[in-house]
DNA sequence: GTCTATAGCAAGATAGAC
DNA sequence: GTCTATCTTGCTATAGAC
């Protein structure tokens, strides 16, 4: 009795975070096509049974993988925003450690989380739109919302001249992150960490010629 | 006798044109995986058996259809930069004209090239290592060189103030093409005219903040 | 070269025992 | 809830007539 007393409680839920992980890794190796449910099972260590009587379906398996995993990397972003863009000791090293760190977070990061974000950008146009807008407002619009608010701190204290901080941030991620993300086609091809500090570099040079403010 | 005279003719090029086209639609709109031989087949109005009589397999087909229409677009693109980069009146106009036609030609480009070229995309990590760098090669470094030559005919004119023809290029793409190309998931969600133009417009003005010569 | 018909297989989803 | 075994579908690729 009372062993439903939480959701998280149904069905053990360490196999359901196994499932989820090795859905999170095949769908992101072989894509959501070629993916299939016994190999996601196998991975996983369970019957492909027990995956449909978690999941309705394998959109759903994808779905929840999707929305999980993007959490968790946003999770990890916030973290290294506060860690880089709280006390801005010098504003070149500061933004350059930043785009650095998050690049990595993002474009090699463990689990296959990287893998899995390539995967959902190449399914844009086969899932369903609510999905999509949920997925990017807990993504890439959570941390540019949070590195917004960083810059506007920064402007009051005199260190950026912005009028619009959330298109500063737009700029600071399109000059920082964009470069790195496009040449490894999200990831897929290797980069070495010199370059990527050097893209960064470069970057954050261009973003403190439109925005800086010389201080 | 003579009917084989050149290897255009071999099998009527009108039928090899059809299967291409009906190959890039299809793939386009399913990606390669969902995409079916059957139905690339019955929207090129023909047989599948055909297709295996010009194809050896599916993946051939897919990257015939990648290269054929790389070079189609990448012709377009230098037709642009011919039209708007060759004789320039006023920089912020004709910069942000090309990056308009520019992102409405990859974007939003007929016969399926723009949703083809987002399948390849995705497909990456199970493309063949040489077919992506001639790919790479025929279509996006292909256009940056042309860009940066015809950058570095304005900055020996003294309307760009440019060190590096080839950066200046990378950055005018990053700053006018990537965020459309960004927001709209490589043309798969819509966006306005009026938002393209203004995005574009930023963009270029941006460009002209980091390499203007105020001329 | 082109078509109709089919072999052969892989994968999503389900049934039923425990 | 979990597993083994199976049903069913849909697809790539081929065979064989014309």
């Amino acid at each position: 009795m009372g062993t439903e007393a939480t959701p998280a409680r149904r069905g053990r839920p360490d196999k359901r975070e196994a499932m989820i992980r090795a859905a999170t890794r095949v769908f992101g190796r072989e894509g959501y096509e070629r993916a299939s449910v016994d190999a996601i099972a196998a991975e996983a260590g369970v019957s492909k049974k027990t995956i449909y009587n978690h999941f309705a379906d394998k959109a759903e398996l994808f779905r929840t993988a999707a929305l999980e995993g993007v959490r968790d990397v946003s999770e990890h972003i916030s973290i290294l925003i506060d860690k880089h863009l709280s006390k801005i000791l010098d504003l070149q090293t500061d933004l350059t450690d930043f785009a650095v760190d998050r690049a990595e977070a993002i474009l090699d990061a463990p689990d296959e989380h990287t893998a899995f974000s390539r995967t959902i950008r190449a399914e844009v146009t086969s899932l369903p739109p609510e999905v999509l807008d949920e997925w990017l407002r807990e993504g890439p619009m959570r941390s540019l919302r949070e590195i917004a608010s960083k810059f506007q701190g920064m402007a009051d204290r005199g260190l950026l001249d912005i009028d619009d901080a959330g298109k500063a941030a737009e700029y600071y991620t399109l000059l920082t992150f964009t470069p790195i993300s496009d040449r490894t086609f999200f990831g897929a091809l290797p980069i070495s960490a010199e370059e990527i500090r050097e893209l960064a570099g470069d970057g954050v040079r261009m973003f403190l010629r439109l925005y800086g403010t010389g201080a």
